[in-house]
DNA sequence: TAATTTGGTTTATAATGTAAACTTGTTTAT
DNA sequence: ATAAACAAGTTTACATTATAAACCAAATTA
C-alpha cells in the first residue's frame, strides 16, 4: 500500500494577494503602466495601489520610476524578470491544489 | 479606439487561503477525510487546520460530522455541493489573473 | 498510577489588507 | 488674484486574517 501525500506547493505570500497578482497581471501584458492605468485596470483604491505597488517594488518584483508627464507626477511600473520569474513559480504552484 | 479593461473575476475570500485551499483540494479528491488524514495531507499544524475547518464549515462548503473511531474521537468532513460550485468558480475567477 | 500520546479547541499575537484622511501640486472658475 | 476643485499619490489607523502556542479531555502505555 502506497500512501501518498497530495504535495502542495507553497504559494509565495506576495503574489497570493488579489490586488499584487492583478497587476502582476496586467504588468506582464505591457512593457509598462503608470499608476493611473493600474488604477483604471484593476479598479483598486489609490492608497491600496500604493501599498501594494511598493511591496511588489520591495520584493524586486517590479520596477518603479517617478517622473512626470507634463506637470503631473507620475508613477511607471515594469515588471522585472525576477517578477516574471515568480508570476511563472506561483502559477505552477497554484496547479497542485486546483488541478 | 477600444480601451478595454482586464476585469479581473473577484477571489472568493475564503478559497484564497492557503491552507483552506489545500483542504478543499483534498476534499474534492474523497468522498471523506477525517481531521488526522487531512493534518497529514496539508501538513498544518492542528490549531491551524481546526480553525481553517470551522471557517469553511460556517460557509457551508464542508459539512463536519463529529464521532468516534473506537474510542478516539474523529472529525469527519465532506465537500459539499456548494463548495464543490464555489471551489470551481475560484478557480475560474483565478484564469482572469493568470491566463 | 504516572507519563505519554491522541485528537483536537481556544487564545494571544503577528501579519495583512484596506480605505479614509491627508499632502502636494495643478488646473479651472470667479 | 484667489478660491475651489481636481490629480496623483502617500500615510495612517483600523479591521480582518492567519498562525502557532498553550491548553484540555480522554485514551494508551510504561
Amino acid at each position: 500500500m502506497n500512501e501518498t501525500v497530495k504535495s502542495f506547493q507553497p504559494l509565495d505570500p506576495l503574489l497570493h494577494s488579489e490586488l499584487r497578482l492583478a497587476v502582476m497581471s496586467v504588468l506582464l501584458g505591457v512593457p509598462e503602466a503608470d499608476f493611473v492605468f493600474l488604477k483604471a485596470q484593476t479598479g483598486a483604491t489609490s492608497g491600496n495601489l500604493s501599498v501594494q505597488i511598493d511591496k511588489l517594488e520591495q520584493a524586486g518584483y517590479i520596477e518603479v520610476t517617478k517622473g512626470f508627464k507634463g506637470k503631473m507626477p507620475q508613477t511607471i511600473c515594469r515588471i522585472t524578470d525576477q517578477g516574471r520569474d515568480a508570476f511563472a513559480a506561483y502559477v505552477e504552484a497554484l496547479r497542485s491544489y486546483i488541478s
